[in-house]
RNA sequence: GGGCGCAUAGCUCAGCUGGUAGAGCAUCUGCCUUACAAGCAGGAGGUCAUAGGUUCGAGCCCUAUUGCGCCCACCA
C-alpha cells in the first residue's frame, strides 16, 4: 500500500523531506572523485538578513544546479554562509541601540562590538532557516561567515600582500562621504537620483576693469565662501582676454584667479565655472592641476565651519538661504533658474553624498585589472549569457582606484599600526612588537576598518581554507560555476575576479550564470518602500516550496528580469497536483506488480513491449538528452518547461489513457509490460525534474520505490540508444492525431460522449498490424464501439464521416449524421487548411535556390510532406465527390 | 555624454547554430469519463514594433527609424 492519500498538499511532507537529506548527510561531497567535482559558492546573504525573492530566485537556480550534478555522479559541494554586511548591519545596530537609548560612541567600540556580535548570533540563524525552506542543498557544516577567524586572516593575509606590493596605499585622496553614517564609501556605492533645485548665476566683479563681471551659476551658492578661482574654457571667446586676470569673491572679499581649463563646458550657463576644490570632484581635479588652494566650508558633521563666523554651526541648506539672501542683498545675485539634476545617495542609507578630501585606503586598480580582463577574453571564465562580458570590460576598462577604508567599527579591521614616535606605517597580520623603523613599541592601530566587498571579493577561496593549503582548496578551486544577479556584477564578480587571479593564480570560477531581478506584477523593482514586496516564506507557506520553485525558473531566460505573477503560482502548484495524481495512478495500478519484474532490465522485457511502450519510452529517452543539454548549457527554463510538457501532456494525457485498457484487464498479457514502463518513465520523469521540485519527487520517488533510498543521489536518466525507438514514435504521433480528429469531428458535430460509433480504418498495409494492436486504447479514446481495419475502401457506409492523416484513413458511421451540405462545409474547410499547408512546401521546392542550396536533409523533407498532403486531398476530394453522388 | 538591452497571442513570457511561430494564464464550446473539476476534450486568437538590406529562405543576421528599459559617467 502506498501512502499518496488524498491531495497535494506540500507543506504536510516537505520539511520531513529536508531533515531526513541533512541527516543522512547527502548535502556533503560523496568524495567520488570518478566524474570530478563541481563546486559552486553561494554568494554569502547579509548575516541579519531575510529571505527575499532575489535570494529564493538565486538559491533556486544553484540548487538546481548542484542536484543536478549530484545526480550525474560529480563530487559536489556548494558552500553556503553569510557576510557581515559592514555598514548596513552597522547602521541596523546602530539604530537599535538608539531604541534603547545607547549612543555608540558612548558605548565605545569593544562594547559596541560585543553588541554586534550578540545580534550577529540573535539573527545569524533566520536566513539560514529560509534556505533550507527552500530546499537548497548546501552543505551546512561547511557554512562560512566573511567574520570567521578563518576568513578574517584571509583578509589580513590579503592587505598585507597587496600592501607590501604597493598595490594598497593610502592617501589624501577627494572621496565620497556619507555624512548620515559618517563613513567613506566606493564609487560602487553611489547611486545617482534625479532631484530639483535650481541654478543661482551670481557675478564676481573682474579686478581691474569697470563693469566687468563674470556670471558663474552653481547648485551649490554655500559652497562659494571656499572657491578659490573661476574657470573658463580656453577657446571661449567671450572671456579670453580675462584669463589670467583676477576677481572678486562676494561676501569673501577677495581676489582669486581666473584660470583656463578644458573640461569647462562653454555650453553650460555662462560658461563660466566657480571652482571650490574641497567640496567637488572636478573643481579638486582643477585644483591640483592649477595648484589652487583648498578651502573646506564645512565641519566633520557637514555643518559650516567658521570661515565666516556669521553662518559657523549652521546646516548647509539653512546656510545656502542665508548666503543666497546676502548675494541679492550685495546686487550680486543675477537670476535663479529651474534646474533637475542627479545627486549621489548612499545605496545603504539614502542619504546625499559629499565629495570629501580625506585620508583614506586605497586598492590601486590598474595593474590588477589587466588579468582578470585577460580571463574573460580568453575564455576562463565565461559569462552566461555573454552579453554581460561587455559590462564586465565596461566596468574594468575605466576602472578607478577602490577606496576599502571604512570609518565604522563593524568589520576588519585595517592591520595598519602607526608608530607614535616616527609615524611609520607597520602592515602585519598581527600587531608588531615595535616598529619597524625606529623600533619603538608606541604603536596604534588604525580604527579604521575594510569595506565588506574587501571580505567577499575572497569568497571563492578563503571559504575553502586558503591561504592553507587544503584538502577542500585543493579538491574544488577553481569553483565552476557563480549564481548571481547583474546588478551585483560589479560589486562583487570583478572584485572576486582580480583577487583570485592575484592571489591563486586563477580565476576562481569558470562560469559565471547570470540572472535578472524579480518584480512584481507591475514590472516594479521590489522595494521596502513601495512594500510590493512578495515574501518567498508566504508563497511557500501557501503553495509549497516546489510551486515557488517552479514559477521562478519555468519561462525564464539567463540574464532576463522576470514578472512575479500570482497566477504562475497557481500553474505551479497544478503541475505538483498534476504529478501527484499521476503518481497515486500509477502507484495505484502497481500493488500487485512483480517487484522483480518491475525491477528487471530493459533487454529481458524488450520484446514485450507494445508500440505504445516503446513510443514513450523513445520520447523519455530523448527528453534525457536534450534535458541534459539544456542544462549544460544554463538553459533551466527550457528544460523545466519540457519536462513539464512530457509529463502532463504524453505522459498523464496519452500514455496514461492509453495504458489504461490493457491495467484494467488483468488477463492481458502485456499488462505485466505496461506495468514495468509505468514505474520506470513515472520514475525517470521524477528525477529529471528532481532538481527543480525536490520535494515532491522525493516524496513520489520513496512510494514508487518503496525503499529508503533518495532521489537525490539516484542516477540521472542518461540517453541510451536501445530506448531510441523512432518508427515507433512516428506512428504513435500519427494515431493520436488520427484520435484528435476523431474527436475534434464529434465535438463538432455535437456527439455525445456517451454516443460510440464504428471506425473503419482504411490504412496502408504496413498500418494494419499498429492498428490491430492498438485497437483497444484506440476505441477507448476515440469513442468507437467497434473497429474494423482494411487496406481497401471497399463498403464504407455512405452517412460516415471521415478523418484524413498522412498514412491513415478513419470512417466514421453515424446513422442521425443528416446534413450533408454540413459535412461537405467540413470537409472544404478541412481541405482548405491543407492547402495552406501545402502552398509553403510547393513554394519551397518550386524554388530552385532552395533545391540547390538547402541540406538534402531538408529537401527530402519536404518532398515527402509533398506527398503526404496530396494524399490527404485526394481522400477528402473524393469523399467531397462521393457526398455529391448521394 | 558613453554603453547595453528589449519590442512575439488579450496578459506574462519562451523560441537552440536562419528552415512553415510556442507555453502558462485569460477567453469560447462540450464533459463530474473509476489518478486528477487544481481536471478532461475541442476551439478561437500573431504581417513576430516600422522601413530597408543580406539569403533559395529572416522572429532570428546587417542598417536605419520609433517607443520603452537598464548600466556607466556626473556639465558647475
Amino acid at each position: 500500500m502506498h501512502n499518496l492519500e488524498g491531495k497535494y498538499e506540500p507543506n504536510k511532507f516537505e520539511d520531513e523531506l529536508y531533515s531526513n537529506w541533512e541527516e543522512k548527510g547527502y548535502f556533503k561531497p560523496s568524495g567520488n572523485t570518478e566524474k570530478g567535482k563541481y563546486c559552486i559558492m553561494m554568494p554569502p546573504p547579509n548575516v541579519t538578513g531575510k529571505l527575499h525573492m532575489g535570494h529564493a530566485l538565486d538559491g533556486t537556480l544553484q540548487d538546481v544546479l548542484i542536484r543536478y550534478k549530484r545526480m550525474q555522479g560529480y563530487n559536489t559541494l556548494w558552500v553556503p554562509g553569510t557576510d557581515h554586511a559592514a555598514i548596513s548591519t552597522e547602521v541596523k545596530i546602530v539604530e537599535k541601540l538608539k531604541e534603547e537609548g545607547i549612543d555608540k560612541h558612548d558605548l565605545g567600540r569593544e562594547k559596541f562590538l560585543d553588541k554586534a556580535w550578540e545580534w550577529t548570533e540573535l539573527y545569524g540563524g533566520t536566513i539560514v532557516k529560509q534556505q533550507k525552506k527552500l530546499g537548497c542543498s548546501a552543505d551546512w557544516s561547511r557554512s562560512r561567515f566573511t567574520m570567521d577567524e578563518r576568513l578574517s586572516k584571509a583578509v589580513l593575509t590579503v592587505f598585507k600582500k597587496l600592501y607590501d606590493k604597493g598595490l594598497i596605499y593610502k592617501g589624501k585622496r577627494m572621496i565620497n562621504w556619507c555624512p548620515c553614517c559618517n563613513t567613506s564609501i566606493s564609487d560602487a556605492e553611489a547611486i545617482y537620483e534625479e532631484e530639483k533645485t535650481h541654478l543661482w548665476h551670481i557675478k564676481y566683479k573682474v579686478v581691474g576693469m569697470e563693469n566687468t563681471y563674470l556670471t558663474v551659476a552653481t547648485t551649490r551658492p554655500e559652497t562659494m565662501l571656499g572657491d578659490t578661482a573661476v574657470a573658463v574654457h580656453p577657446d571661449d571667446e567671450r572671456y579670453k582676454n580675462l584669463v589670467g586676470k583676477k576677481c572678486i569673491l562676494p561676501i569673501m572679499n577677495k581676489e582669486i584667479p581666473i584660470i583656463a581649463d578644458e573640461f569647462v563646458e562653454k555650453e553650460f550657463g555662462t560658461g563660466c565655472v566657480k571652482i571650490t576644490p574641497a567640496h567637488d570632484p572636478n573643481d579638486y581635479q582643477a585644483g591640483l592641476k592649477h595648484d589652487l588652494e583648498i578651502i573646506e566650508v564645512f565641519d566633520e558633521d557637514f555643518k559650516m565651519n567658521d570661515l565666516v563666523p556669521e553662518y559657523e554651526g549652521l546646516d548647509m541648506y539653512e546656510a545656502r538661504k542665508l548666503i543666497v539672501e546676502k548675494l541679492k542683498e550685495l546686487g550680486v545675485l543675477v537670476k535663479i533658474e529651474d534646474y533637475t539634476h542627479n545627486v549621489a545617495k548612499h545605496d545603504r542609507c539614502g542619504h546625499t553624498i559629499e565629495p570629501k578630501i580625506s585620508d583614506q585606503w586605497f586598492v590601486a586598480m590598474k595593474e590588477l585589472a589587466k588579468p582578470a580582463i585577460e580571463a574573460v577574453k580568453t575564455g576562463k571564465t565565461r559569462f552566461v549569457p555573454d552579453k554581460f562580458e561587455k559590462t564586465y570590460f565596461n566596468w574594468l576598462d575605466n576602472i578607478q582606484d577602490w577606496c576599502i577604508s571604512r570609518q565604522i567599527w563593524w568589520g576588519h579591521q585595517i592591520p595598519a599600526y602607526y608608530c607614535d614616535k616616527c609615524g611609520e606605517i607597520n602592515v602585519d597580520l598581527e600587531k608588531p612588537e615595535k616598529c619597524s623603523k625606529c623600533g619603538s613599541i608606541e604603536l596604534h592601530q588604525d580604527p579604521d576598518t575594510l569595506d565588506t566587498w574587501f571580505s567577499s571579493a575572497l569568497w571563492p577561496f578563503s571559504t575553502l581554507g586558503w591561504p592553507e593549503n587544503t584538502e577542500d582548496f585543493k579538491t574544488f578551486f577553481p569553483t565552476d560555476t557563480l549564481v548571481t544577479g547583474y546588478d551585483i556584477i560589479f560589486f562583487w564578480v570583478v572584485r572576486m575576479m582580480f583577487s583570485s587571479l592575484e592571489q591563486t593564480g586563477e580565476v576562481p570560477f569558470k562560469d559565471v550564470f547570470i540572472h535578472g531581478i524579480v518584480r512584481d506584477s507591475q514590472g516594479r523593482k521590489m522595494s521596502k518602500s513601495l512594500g510590493n514586496g512578495i515574501d518567498p516564506l508566504e508563497i511557500i507557506e501557501k503553495y509549497g516550496t516546489d510551486s515557488l520553485r517552479y514559477s521562478l525558473v519555468s519561462g525564464t531566460s539567463a540574464g532576463n528580469d522576470m514578472r512575479f505573477l500570482p497566477e504562475k503560482i497557481e500553474a505551479a502548484g497544478n503541475f505538483g497536483n498534476k504529478i501527484w495524481n499521476a503518481a497515486k495512478f500509477v502507484l495505484m495500478n502497481l500493488e500487485d506488480a512483480d517487484e522483480a519484474h518491475i525491477k528487471s532490465d530493459f533487454p529481458s522485457l524488450a520484446s514485450d513491449l507494445c508500440i505504445e511502450d516503446k513510443w514513450i519510452l523513445s520520447k523519455m529517452n530523448t527528453l534525457a538528452k536534450e534535458v541534459t543539454t539544456n542544462l549544460d548549457n544554463y538553459d533551466l527554463g527550457v528544460a523545466l518547461d519540457k519536462i513539464y510538457t512530457f509529463i502532463w501532456n504524453e505522459f498523464c494525457d496519452w500514455y496514461i489513457e492509453i495504458v489504461k485498457t490493457r491495467l484494467y484487464d488483468k488477463e492481458n498479457t502485456t499488462r505485466k509490460t505496461a506495468q514495468w514502463v509505468l514505474n520506470k518513465v513515472l520514475g525517470d520523469a521524477l528525477k529529471l525534474l528532481h532538481p527543480f521540485m525536490p520535494f515532491v519527487t522525493e516524496k513520489i520517488y520513496k512510494e514508487l520505490y518503496n525503499d529508503d533510498e533518495s532521489i537525490m543521489i539516484s542516477n540521472y536518466p542518461e540517453y541510451n540508444e536501445k530506448l531510441d525507438f523512432k518508427v515507433e514514435e512516428e506512428k504513435i504521433e500519427q494515431i493520436k492525431e488520427l484520435i484528435t480528429g476523431i474527436r475534434n469531428i464529434r465535438t463538432q458535430m455535437n456527439v455525445h460522449p456517451s454516443k460510440k460509433s464504428k471506425l473503419i480504418f482504411v490504412v496502408k498495409p504496413e498500418y494494419e498490424k499498429t492498428i490491430k494492436a492498438s485497437e483497444e486504447f484506440i476505441k477507448k479514446l476515440g469513442f468507437g464501439e467497434e473497429i474494423q481495419v482494411q487496406t481497401n475502401k471497399e463498403n464504407i457506409p455512405q452517412n460516415a464521416v471521415n478523418v484524413v492523416t498522412a498514412d491513415i484513413e478513419v470512417f466514421m458511421p453515424f446513422e442521425d449524421l443528416v446534413n450533408i451540405e454540413e459535412e461537405r462545409a467540413r470537409l472544404e474547410k478541412e481541405k482548405e487548411k491543407i492547402l495552406v499547408e501545402k502552398e509553403k512546401t510547393d513554394k519551397m521546392l518550386g524554388n530552385p535556390g532552395f533545391l540547390a542550396k538547402a541540406p538534402a536533409s531538408k529537401v527530402e523533407e519536404e518532398k515527402e510532406k509533398l506527398i503526404k498532403f496530396n494524399e490527404m486531398i485526394a481522400n477528402i476530394e473524393e469523399r467531397i465527390n462521393k457526398l455529391a453522388t448521394n
